[in-house]
DNA sequence: CGCCGCAATTGACCCAAATCAAGGTGTAAA
DNA sequence: TTTACACCTTGATTTGGGTCAATTGCGGCG
């Protein structure tokens, strides 16, 4: 029962959040929503919390560390890279998402903070142990890769096949579907990252993007909503653009 | 011991390769590597096997049957499609390589026999129950998935950020890497998918990939070796130029 | 053998998006 | 309020790869 809770001083182990598991506004959406209550007691026992400030690179890998991690709050941008610099984003995490072993094929992939981010650390061989032990939770995480893995796999069709105004279309689709909510509601999201940021996840360039926002503006189709957030006024009709029908 | 030998007249259930696993050419290559005597035994007796001529839509979705299959022999396309008809390959599957169940984000993905194959078919749902039952298979299926992943996110750098001249070089190089061997000896790899289909795997046009394959050819580092074929004198140059290093 | 038909190659031209180049805007610090 | 700086937008120009259009090459077959 004593817990974690007051290890202060410790380099960035977050006291910030009381870091109970009962408390912890992602666990219905990570995979700790399969464990049960004394499960979570265990796990919570070798679990760890850390902050990472934006720009801040997310190791993990080849360092001895090792870690896994659920993402507590903020945005993460996954991104592998060229010998010349060249970007791909391969993803954007955010609250309850997994941050999984960066396991490379042929280009490493890195991890970097894109907000302020709050991650509830895991050695990942103890959790591998863990699987064994609780076949439920190995179900879970095959599930979190098969989805995606998914995501991914609809992406390329995006990087190979789409027109611009298809990828920026796409992207704020995509975000929609992240918030859930439904289609015909008028929804706002948020949009931590930048215009470059965006650019490296749909394979185009800054300028780009920019334009294409621009465009969807004059449409009505997207209103900027403060400095990070847009208002989506037509779901629908933004999904009709990404999917590569309009005649416009 | 009868097996499943003799159900010949049956459509397409292939009599020609002697369906025992003992003598199955892929097994040590699939998922089936991890499995006892017994329990390949066991998997045996809910096996299918059956055969799919060139150009040929292997369903298996949304289809009730829901299977999965291990491919014995030839070459599989894995493809999305835009509703105009723009395609994107997201994979090539080979023997030994294991054909999943077709989860579909926004775009379902179809497989179509790009050569003669064969496969070794399960019910998805009783090959999951074994999962139960064993869950070093479960692991082994995760592994897959994973690395399944992995390759995926390569690809998406290639997609999004890679010259015409990288991403073919790179095609040359997964096929090398798919045939193993080593680097320094000049090794011949098999193309049995045709120009457009590379194309449509690497996002540029088969026009492209056909000028691309003659730079190269010119550059002294493909040989034609036959009608599907091509010889790789220096796969490291050919790494080089994959990778984005490359000056010219 | 020679003809057919399809896939691959090659050439000429074009265009969507990249690149290059200013400006504008918001915010935070002085 | 002014300055500073980072990010974003917009415009002008270029270009890599797409499109359109012939050839060429080759395996199958009468």
């Amino acid at each position: 029962m004593g817990g974690v809770t007051a290890e202060t001083g410790c380099l960035r182990l977050t006291p910030i959040r009381a870091s109970r598991c009962a408390v912890c506004g992602v666990r219905e959406a990570s995979f700790c929503a399969v464990l049960s209550a004394s499960e979570l007691q265990q796990l919570h026992a070798m679990s760890s919390q850390k902050v990472f400030e934006p720009g801040e690179l997310i190791v993990e890998e080849d360092a001895a560390v090792r870690q896994v991690a659920n993402v507590l709050s903020g945005t993460i941008k996954l991104f592998k890279l060229l010998p010349d610099g060249r970007q791909q984003i391969t993803g954007f995490l955010f609250g309850g998402d997994f941050l999984g072993p960066m396991l490379s094929g042929e280009y490493a992939t890195f991890a970097e903070a894109v907000t302020r981010v709050e991650l509830c650390l895991f050695d990942q061989d103890r959790l591998r142990e863990q699987m064994d032990a609780w076949p439920h939770l190995e179900r879970r995480l095959f599930e979190d890769a098969t989805a995606t893995l998914d995501r991914a796999l609809d992406w390329m069709l995006l990087l190979g096949r789409k027109t611009a105004t298809e990828r920026v279309a796409s992207f704020f689709v995509m975000l929609a579907d992240r918030v859930a909510s439904r289609d015909d509601v008028q929804l706002t999201v948020d949009v931590p990252m930048s215009r470059s940021d965006i650019a490296d996840y749909l394979g185009l360039t800054m300028e780009t993007v920019s334009r294409q926002i621009s465009h969807l503006k004059r449409q009505g189709l997207l209103e900027p909503s403060g400095a990070h957030a847009f208002t989506l006024p037509d779901v629908p009709a933004l999904r009709r653009i990404a999917g590569g029908n309009e005649p416009n």
